[in-house]
RNA sequence: GGGCCUGUAGCUCAGUUGGUUAGAGCGCAUCCCUGAUAAGGAUGAGGUCCGUGGUUCGACUCCACGCAGGCCCA
């Protein structure tokens, strides 16, 4: 026995360091941050794992040339959970880091700062010196993001890794660029592009999308006289202007806003499923859209046939101009679903190299492309009248050319959105230049198949929207006319020989130059030429870079620098079993990724998918830089932690949506979830320490153990079980939620209950179980969390076990994952726990009605339910008892007194069976006695009922009783189960109240003269008569729960007490501190004193 | 204009194969508890489950068409 009276459990070097409940989060994770750099914790626990099965991450590789935000933070969060749960289940989970280099908005920063303003200025200014920029910028936020990786301890090799801009990772482009070569995949064709004449450049459609501008264009109706079949008129003339149509002819009524673009026109498009009708409108005959008759052309019209736009199709007419010849058959009608009647006349004019809709309808029918413009936007010299005019300065000149030809209808200006170059305002021309492709569409079968392999998250993206973007799958525009980016490696020779070359070895043999150590960019490579292996004129490569998006698919062959090096690791790294970016990323990375992979190998480069919804801001909308609603991750880490912030991402609301952000939410957090669990265990620290109590010492077997013991570590058993089937499926989101919730079972229940096993005196069995069993449910916890709060889980763990045995890790992360014991699962005292909560909580609600404290012992709680709930209530009878302050439990009949009953039908049963006769058997059970049915139900037996005149009999499941509460009780009821407390308070009960009363007041006093909690003192105590008796028969009880040695009852030494430190009354000895309180005691008069003893 | 996703309490979000009285947290109001205490608990108010049709005995749930937002594409 120690000098306080408890066994001593003590010993010094076993303390746990003391727990402060005022933590500061983000203070705490600096200082694990700074310890796991000095013992390399990190890789520990990567290299630890060496040897056993991979488990292969990708990193989707994020570009470094801006600031990293929030939105990035729930990515690289998701990013780093699934490989340190697989890495605590034993997996070897290489985490090797990316960049992402190229691309035009890096181009674009460096233009800014330079104050370049297009093409020519950057040629000026040197591509050398202009790339070099580039590669600069690029690492300028390396840094940033660097620090914030690490602080939201997103668990990667920052020190290895992969840049798309180094020489060997282009390289490995090149390989592959050529393996799709040599298979015929690569080509080069007309594609158009929106373009600033101008700036002389292709704009990207994310440019584009900056600058649309409502404008008004000059829009003409015009006609196209149909020709017969055989007539060879469409082609005799060559040049000028055509000549109205024959008055007894027809002509196709076209409508266009764009009327330089008629020199070109090669086709008219209708819609095969629309109605078209020929139509009267004074002495010519007019084919257009049925339905735009009226619109178009006036009230005036007669429609003269009608007939399905596939009619058309064939037809030949007179086009508008003859400039230029074409190169094969043109000016006929042609099908395309794209044609609407929403506008023009349902006929749409075809020039194949001035619109996307038209160069497709152009590639569908073999339409010639007819080009006449020159790369500043003019007309060439073909175009004879127009020739070297600003295509829409001629506009007006086309227009009155239409007009005095008699091919013009009609003419009115058109207001639409129209896009705009974002730099220079000109409004932008849709153009066809020359571009190189990827034949994808050539493989589309095992770009389908590959996605097959694919396990999505969430399941809905593997045919929805990405396997219909497969499905509808383009060829890969792949080239950019710019700078910063991988080199198409194509060289050409005069004579037009293409010669793709994949590797440095390979062109430094081609050139007969060593350029196996030369930059692999622009301008370097552009110099290096080679004879033409066909013909043996001088190959240059052609000027073109390629787009960014091949350069990250690339990476899990180029990140290896495969086949040039480590062909085993690609071999064991191929494919990735997990990726995870956000949802954009379908038709970018998770796209490329698997369009090189199944061009290559035939099969998907990764496994498993984890899409992720974007945060929006407060008002709902994307945070993007455009906008300036980026939330800076700092603010949040620097004051409430990366745990916290980890922890809301993963559980506030199902990752696969969008979700609204509010630094708010992360505060709630913290409170909900952060300080219960902290308070839990700095409950543990606190009492274990006072104890001296080591789990080491102790072993106890959970069945010797209490049920209330049984019964959290069954939880605890279904909670691991719970989380790692939903880790195993990736789902943070559930079982994130689902450690919440045990977590405050844990605090609120299990805890609560257990309090006053942990302070009381003795030092027994029943105290060392409820050690053990918290023990064990805090570092369980402790590994559970882990992936989920790297940090707090880590604290936790290092001050349990960590640092205590040196036969544990001395990190959680280079821990095993917990194993599920299934022994100790009982499912059983799960729901009779459940059963007993429920009767707990309605009791607590009975008092409030009855407005009796809490205190208050009461004689007797009536529960009213079914056996199956009466059984589980009495084997818990022990903690119902006690939570409610009760000194017995009684169980009443279904006909009691407590409650009346109400029956209803149950619809799941007995729908199917009635059907459209459901009202009348609700109808028929609404008039049955309650305390009837409920009997017979109870009692297993049927019951009768009348339907359309007819006898059913109803089985016990096709009734629900619903149990009412009756007059005159303290009572609360939830489904079927009502709790009734009753109110007769007896002297005793008032005895034993008023001394729980003064307890607490006692209490409060210590607490309020700063006495620890093991502190022992000397308790003197003034009052009137009520209280004097009380204490006769409570004395030593009120001794024991507020540690007083001694007890003097209005001057008197109390029984029990030490009759030599007793005579002490109402001062301090020894200077020791002293407290009075007058205090009121359910309403009588005491004064309270207490010196530390 | 097309495809996919989302729309549930003031706010952020759950809601299993269609089934009875739609839930949680926050916030608000009232109250309780108190040696885990800058915590905890209870109760209450608060819902046209975006709208309109349809299927069904029965729809937040399934279908169609709208509306609004997000993403991608045109």
């Amino acid at each position: 026995m120690t000098e306080h009276g408890r066994t001593c459990w003590h010993d010094a070097d076993r303390l746990y360091r003391p727990v402060d409940p005022g933590q500061s989060f983000p203070a705490l994770e600096e200082n694990i941050q700074a310890w796991w750099k000095e013992h390399g914790i990190f890789e520990k626990s990567v290299e630890l794992r060496r040897g056993r099965p991979e488990w292969v991450f990708y990193e989707g590789p994020p570009t470094a040339n801006g600031r990293p935000g929030a939105h990035h933070v729930l990515a690289r969060i998701f990013k780093d959970i699934y490989p340190r749960f697989r890495t605590m289940r034993g997996n070897f989970v290489a985490r090797k880091a990316g960049w992402d280099c190229h691309g035009l908005p890096v181009e674009l920063e460096i233009e800014k700062r330079l104050g370049l303003k297009n093409k020519d200025d950057i040629e000026a200014y040197g591509i050398a010196e202009f790339n070099r920029l580039c590669k600069e910028s690029v690492t300028e936020y390396v840094e940033d993001w660097k620090r914030m990786t690490e602080r939201i301890a997103f668990w990667i090799d920052l020190d290895d890794a992969y840049w798309t801009m180094n020489d060997e990772y282009i390289e490995s482009e090149w390989w592959i660029l050529t393996e799709f070569w040599k298979q015929g995949l690569l080509y080069q064709d007309y594609k158009v592009v929106p373009y600033c004449p101008r700036c002389g450049t292709a704009l990207s459609s994310h440019e584009l999308a900056m600058g649309y501008k409502e404008v008004t264009d000059p829009s003409i109706f015009v006609r196209f006289p149909l020709v017969e079949d055989g007539a060879d008129e469409v082609t005799a003339t060559v040049g000028g202007v055509a000549t109205a149509p024959a008055p007894e002819g027809s002509s196709l009524l076209v409508w266009t806003t764009t009327p330089w673009t008629l020199i070109s026109n090669v086709a008219a498009a209708v819609g095969p499923k629309i109605t078209y009708a020929r139509a009267r409108l004074g002495d010519e005959h007019l084919v257009l859209a049925a339905e735009l008759v009226e619109k178009v052309l006036g009230p005036e019209a007669v429609v003269e046939q009608t007939f399905p736009g596939s009619e058309l199709v064939g037809l030949r007419y007179r086009p508008p101009f003859r400039f230029v010849t074409p190169d094969k058959p043109a000016w006929r009608v042609v099908a395309a679903d794209f044609v609407s009647t929403e506008e023009g006349t349902g006929i749409v004019h075809i020039a194949p190299a001035f619109g996307a809709d038209d160069m497709a309808v152009g590639r569908a029918n073999d339409l010639p492309v007819v080009m006449p413009v020159d790369s500043e936007v003019k007309f060439t010299p073909e175009v004879s009248d127009y020739a070297g005019t600003f295509v829409k300065d001629a506009d007006p000149h086309i227009i009155r050319d239409l007009e005095a030809a008699g091919l013009l209808h009609a003419r009115q200006p058109y207001s639409h959105n129209y896009p705009h170059c974002w730099r220079c305002d000109t409004p932008l021309i849709y153009y066809a230049k020359s571009s190189w492709y990827i034949r994808t569409t050539a493989r589309k079968a095992d770009l389908l198949a590959s996605n097959e392999e694919v396990t999505w998250h969430p399941e809905h993206i593997k045919h929805g929207r990405f396997g219909d973007w497969l499905e509808n799958n383009i060829d890969w525009s792949l080239s950019r006319e710019r700078y910063w980016g991988t080199p198409l490696p194509v060289w050409r020779c005069a004579e037009g020989h293409d010669k793709a070359v994949a590797s440095r070895a390979e062109l430094s043999e081609l050139s007969g130059r060593d350029v196996t150590t030369m930059e692999l960019h622009r301008p370097y490579v552009d110099e290096v030429t080679f004879p033409c292996p066909e013909c043996g004129s001088e190959a240059r490569r052609v000027p073109e870079v390629i787009d960014a998006w091949f350069d990250s698919g690339s990476m899990p062959v180029a990140q290896w620098h495969h086949p040039f090096e480590n062909q085993e690791t690609w071999r064991k790294r191929f494919p990735a079993d997990f990726i995870c970016e956000a949802i954009d990323q379908t038709r970018g990375w998770f796209y490329s990724l698997i369009a090189i992979s199944a061009l290559l190998y035939g099969h998907s480069s990764y496994r498993n998918c984890v899409c992720l919804g974007h945060i929006l801001d407060a008002d709902g909308r994307k945070m993007s830089k455009r906008l300036g609603n980026i939330v800076d991750p700092w603010a949040i880490l620097d004051k409430q932690g990366a745990d916290a912030l980890r922890w809301y991402l993963f559980t506030v609301s199902s990752p696969w949506y969008a979700r609204r952000f509010s630094a708010d939410a992360i505060d709630e957090v913290i409170r909900k979830f952060t300080l219960t669990l902290w308070n839990t265990y700095s409950f543990y620290v606190l009492y274990a320490n006072i104890d001296g109590f080591d789990p080491r010492a102790q072993s106890i077997p959970p069945a010797d153990r209490t049920l209330l013991d049984q019964w959290i570590l069954a939880e605890l058993h279904q909670l691991i079980r719970t989380v790692t089937e939903g880790l195993d499926g990736y789902d943070a989101f559930s079982t994130g939620r689902a450690i919440n919730e045990f977590v405050d079972e844990l605090s609120n229940w299990y805890v609560r209950r257990s309090r006053r096993r942990f302070w009381k005196s003795e030092s027994d069995a029943d105290k060392a179980a409820a050690y053990l069993t918290l023990y064990e449910c805090l570092l369980t916890v402790s590994k559970l969390l882990a992936p989920y709060m790297p940090f707090t889980a880590e604290e936790l763990y290092r001050n349990l076990a960590g640092e205590r045995y040196s036969d544990c890790a001395e990190s959680v992360h280079l821990c095993d994952w917990p194993d599920v014991d299934t022994a100790l699962i009982d499912e059983d005292l799960s729901f009779r726990m459940g059963v007993a909560r429920t009767v707990v909580n309605l009791g607590r609600a009975a008092r409030m009605a009855g407005k009796l404290k809490v205190r208050q012992p009461l004689a007797a709680a009536l529960v009213a339910c079914d056996a199956c709930c009466r059984a589980a209530v009495e084997s818990l009878a022990d903690v119902v008892r006690e939570e409610l302050n009760v000194k017995a439990i009684e169980f009443v009949e279904a006909s009691g007194d407590l409650v009346s009953f109400s029956v209803k039908p149950n619809y799941r049963t007995l729908g199917p069976r009635f059907g459209k006769a459901m009202p009348e058997v609700a109808a028929a059970v609404a008039e049955l006695d309650g305390a009837v049915v409920a009997a017979r139900v109870a009692a297993g037996e049927p019951v009768e009922i009348a339907v359309a005149g007819l006898p059913e009999s109803l089985a016990p499941d096709d009734l629900l009783i619903e149990t009412r509460q009756r007059e005159g009780y303290a009572v609360e009821q939830e489904g079927d189960v009502a709790v009734g407390l009753s109110m007769e308070l007896s002297p005793e009960l008032q005895r034993e109240g008023l001394a729980r009363e003064l307890v607490h007041h006692i209490q409060n006093t210590r607490k309020a003269a700063d006495l620890r909690i093991e502190d022992r003192i000397r308790l003197t105590i003034e009052g009137p008569a009520e209280v004097a008796d009380m204490l006769a028969e409570f004395g030593e009880w009120v001794q024991r729960e507020t540690l007083s040695v001694s007890l003097s009852v209005n001057g008197e030494a109390a029984a029990g007490s030490d009759r030599e430190q007793a005579v002490v009354t109402g001062g301090a000895a020894d200077g020791d501190p002293a407290r009075t309180e007058e205090l009121s005691v359910n309403g009588l008069p005491v004064t309270v004193t207490l010196v530390k003893a």
